[in-house]
DNA sequence: TCTTGACCTAGAGTACACTCTAAGAAGTAC
DNA sequence: GTACTTCTTAGAGTGTACTCTAGGTCAAGA
């Protein structure tokens, strides 16, 4: 596959999938005879699981971290483990304060409506 | 209250506080008579409404939105609770791929402790 | 054969949200 | 009165994560 069919396939833009392998976060490719990027399919899992991090909002750094001791093979497994766990309890805490917030965001919206219909029957009482 | 006090009492350092006014996000503060910024306290409950933004990752320019939109009163009170709904939207659909991502990486963590015990249970039969 | 489009590299540019620096003025403690 | 701290401004610098540009190569279809 090359590189603009992953692209497609994978939803990142050729440019970044570029970048992400510039910076070591994809490994280097393949190259067909005339020195251009060839994928295995299997790519696309592991940019599916990257997707993943990066939608829990894990840093190009950390995500970086994980992926030299993916390439490190078997005997990185529990300290990638623990990576994740500590990341789980991270993103935990990430969803606890949005949900917090939101409970401040939601009074406040409470209190525009409550503004809202006081205007109303001011109109109604003129 | 000066500049150094709202700081502590915000936890915005003292460059943010004057940032956020340069950009319009806070109101230009009144000053004493050495032109230094003196703050009435309820500016806290301002910065603290903000935070709630920004904790729900709500960007600088929309806040900014959101913030003139105050400055310009009451009849403004229904266009800000259209923005807070849809933020709150916004939110929710991220609380949403958060829980959902959380899933795919805690299969992650169940299958390298799966790997780790079949490396323990190697070692016992070795 | 010619043209079109996908690909290549190195490096520059962008957006966001701060964060800091330099140089100086003014209030406070001893 | 002198040292210390806090404050002032304008503007430069930082980190993150892309995103794009310039200038070029190469393969396949009309």
């Amino acid at each position: 596959m090359k590189i603009g069919e992953l692209s497609e396939r994978s939803g990142l833009s050729v440019h970044t999938i570029r970048y992400y392998e510039r910076i070591g976060l994809l490994p280097h490719a393949d190259r067909d005879v005339s020195g251009r990027r060839d994928y295995h399919p299997e790519i696309l899992g592991w940019i599916a699981f990257l997707g993943r991090l990066k939608a829990t909002d894990m840093s190009i750094n950390d995500m970086l971290k994980f992926s030299k001791l993916r390439v490190n093979g078997s005997e990185t497994a529990s300290e990638r483990r623990a990576m994740l766990e500590a990341h789980r309890d991270t993103v935990l805490a990430k969803i606890a304060l949005l949900q917090d917030s939101l409970k401040a965001i939601d009074i406040k919206i409470a209190a525009h409506a409550q503004e809202q219909s006081e205007e109303e029957s001011d109109e109604t009482n003129a």
